[in-house]
DNA sequence: ACCTGGTATCATGATGTCGTTATGCAATTG
DNA sequence: CAATTGCATAACGACATCATGATACCAGGT
């Protein structure tokens, strides 16, 4: 339950989401990341060994570039699947909402 | 990303995840899940506030009673992917330590 | 050996989250 | 109506997380 929570966290912060979306497409090394999502290197950096450490991401140095991607692509599925229920849900307090007046 | 990643947060805490998992069987009130859980009155309420604002559970007062029970139990699948994908993960870490030594 | 571009890390301040204790409040019971 | 039970909320302290700016590090290239 504990690492479980801790997995979750992991999604759990905007910009690390959009630094996963920004690596759908395969590998890229920082710089590109960066770019990809106007966020600060720094930030981008940090996120990227958070996400590495999690074993969401690998690290593949290469020359004097630092690639990055994602190691099992069925986090894109997981992520569709939180997406599709917040949806669902949305619609379900709605509904609930509407019922109510 | 900014919806999505409020979503992740409502799981990514353990004590909240242990509330929902006392909820699998169906509905409870407070209560019930406090022994459950093992966790304090106050602190099950808060995470149940939290839990039905995500919409992931809904709230209903019986009598003197407030019995909450998950509104949608696709949540569970969801959990479950995630902890699918978290042990694959964890197994893919372990062999690339292993390959490295 | 020195730059330079690319990446990582540090220190810091701001903000958020978690859990506790204590209290409030509503419905039920006596 | 008084007491009790069940639930919610508030105030607080401890701790975690996030973003930033500055700096360190490292590999090539000159």
């Amino acid at each position: 339950m504990e690492a479980l929570a801790e997995y979750f966290k992991v999604f759990s912060e905007p910009n690390r989401l959009a630094v996963l979306d920004a690596l759908r497409e395969g590998s890229l090394n920082v710089t590109a990341v960066v770019e990809r999502t106007g966020l600060s290197q720094a930030l981008v950096s940090k996120h990227l060994k958070l996400l590495t450490i999690a074993g969401v991401v690998q690290r593949r140095p290469e020359g004097s570039l630092v690639f990055y991607e994602v190691s099992d692509r069925a986090v894109f599925r997981l992520i569709s699947q939180a997406e599709k229920l917040l949806l669902a849900t949305r619609r379900q307090q709605l509904d609930a909402l509407a019922a109510s007046l």
